[in-house]
DNA sequence: CATGAATGAGGTTTCATTCAT
DNA sequence: AATGAATGAAACCTCATTCAT
């Protein structure tokens, strides 16, 4: 099971995403493709398992590296979730394919947006709290930059597989200007994270 | 073969990309599959025909609504541009799914990149010449920026067949900041079309 | 064990005789897949049993249903046989799909054939006894006329998931006409059952 | 395609019916399976193509047999279908499997089904300007009639594939006696075929 | 006695493409 | 130029069964 997440993975990296057939994976997997489905209720049921685990190893990246943050602002929280998708992306650069190629199902459409909003509703949250962002900054906010991010990342790895760093860098640069009309003074000139009101903390399944 | 390209569009925008089979496109073209082999090399170079057409097409809009604005800025710039594919979308709702699901070859990724560079090296001539843009950009920048008005129109057209208006208007909004970064002070507050030092040249074939 | 052919019924019933898979019942009956085979040889084990129970039901049926007649003929005869068949399907309508659709293996037709046999033999012992049929009547007209009640039955509710009663009697008429033939007078007239020369056996086991 | 059937046919014959899949056709006809979906739609679409065969082969011989009969009565014509059939079956052993598994999609139910009324309809009609039933005779005497005919066979070739004679012929008692409620006294005693008030037709599509 | 895991064999269907006519 | 016919390859999935634990 173990093996064939991981055959999974290899395929989807070395190949692309439609060579990611049950076939193909068994194949790379040395099972034979009838064991496949013991684990897995159908192919969607693979992608989805793959995807939930960039989810969540991604989830951790992100809380760790905000939490390690020494300064907090609009523009250092912006480039810190980037900076932990392309880390991700480079220690699992199946990531890269399954994320902006993985959307594949309606269900796991539906989960990747949820995930969104959840994280969206954690920054806001906390920047509210932290008084980064002006008191009546409302969600929405936050999830059109989240969704900003990943379409960022999305433009930045679309033609180059390691991620354009010229990209990249515009994307902050634009996401941290829209972020700024919400910001409040300290959150666009940032505050120490021994002086910040707030706790930012890991979220909960 | 008309014939053929229109019922190939049909099939896109009635169903999805992945329904643009060759039987499919016969079928509904009433031709024998065969004879879709005398028009066009393989599958592929029916999908490129198609984001030809499309191109052509949007490629027309943009020139026309860029050349009738009233007044130019960045801002203005790209909101026609966003506008004109908003339009074009409306229009031909098949380009939404053929733009963003259509990129399916390397081939295909690569015409779509070459032109994405023309269309930037155009804009850049134009906006240096009128003076919108600080002498010393780099064509990079309008490149970043012709990517970045894609995945915008990416991210709003994903998840909300008409595009979502809120992530449109946010995109712009990034996206003019960032230009704003390049503008001279009549590039940001604009200029009338009387007043232009330079002409918008429509891009030739 | 019980479970597992209640479960095996349920899916005959609510479902067809080819989603009678191993996997199926499993499910229904809440335990893996393995463990049928701790009860079962295989697949068409469970076939039989369930066959089988439907046989013991259907001869209890049967059996009763003729000793509590009033008056004895071969119409009679043949009348609460498919009388109690109708009772039986009504009561489990498992049998229905059953019987007319599980004579997959050459073990289980050779069962059904067996009982089918044991059924007429005993009918014919009963009636030649009770004087209802000539003497010299052959086993044969029984066991022809049992076959042709099943396939009676047969008819009847192949088209009509609930038996269609016009076949059905149109059936009876038929099998009576037939048994007639070798009826003797009070075979055709009636004999009360307190006046019968023999005894209505319960078959055994 | 010609190949294609014939295969089918052995299979069933040699087999059984379970045993007509796409892979086992394609290989017996020695094409590839692809080739199967060049002319039928699918699997069933072979098995109703067979049964047609069937249906259309049967009709012919029926309508010849009773064309030639030298006397018309209910027996005589109950006799003939069961003769006719029987050399049918003979010629063509696939046949029975056909015809009394092969009723396997709703849509081949439906066939079978209807064609079963036309021959009732049409035996009806002729019966009756023939002076052989009483003329207040329903056509569903006859649609019963011919429902037995076909339940006499499935009895006779269920356990013997050569068609248990016995059971044959006390099938057709059966149906002559329950036909000849409905008879004229010449339909019982027998007609001349030169002094017959109607012609028989054969049916048209 | 129970069962999680594994699997070989097979099921139906679709695909893009070629080629002789 | 047009096309009917053919096809190799692959797609996803299900099945009954075994076996080591």
């Amino acid at each position: 099971m173990e093996g064939i997440l991981l055959a999974a993975e290899q395929i989807v990296v070395r190949e692309d995403f439609d060579a990611l057939s049950t076939r193909a994976v068994a194949e790379r997997a040395k099972v034979p493709v009838a064991t496949l489905y013991q684990y897995f209720a159908d192919r969607d049921a693979i992608i989805a398992a793959l995807i939930d685990r960039h989810v969540s190893a991604m989830d951790v990246r992100l809380t760790e590296a905000v939490a390690a943050l020494g300064t907090y602002s609009v523009r250092s929280l912006a480039q810190v979730v980037v900076d932990a998708y392309v880390a991700g992306y480079r220690a699992h650069p199946s990531y890269v394919v399954l994320w902006f190629q993985g959307r594949v199902s309606a269900d796991i459409v539906a989960r990747v947006r949820e995930r969104t909003s959840r994280l969206a509703a954690q920054f806001h949250g906390f920047a509210l709290a932290a008084g980064l962002l002006k008191p009546d900054t409302d969600v929405l906010v936050l999830e059109v930059a989240a969704d900003a991010i990943d379409g960022v990342l999305d433009m930045a790895y679309r033609n180059d597989f390691e991620g354009d760093p010229r990209v990249l860098d515009a994307g902050i640069e634009m996401i941290v200007s829209y972020l700024e009309r919400h910001a409040t003074p300290p959150g666009i000139a940032g505050v120490s994270s021994s002086d910040l009101a707030a706790r930012w903390e890991p979220p909960g399944e």
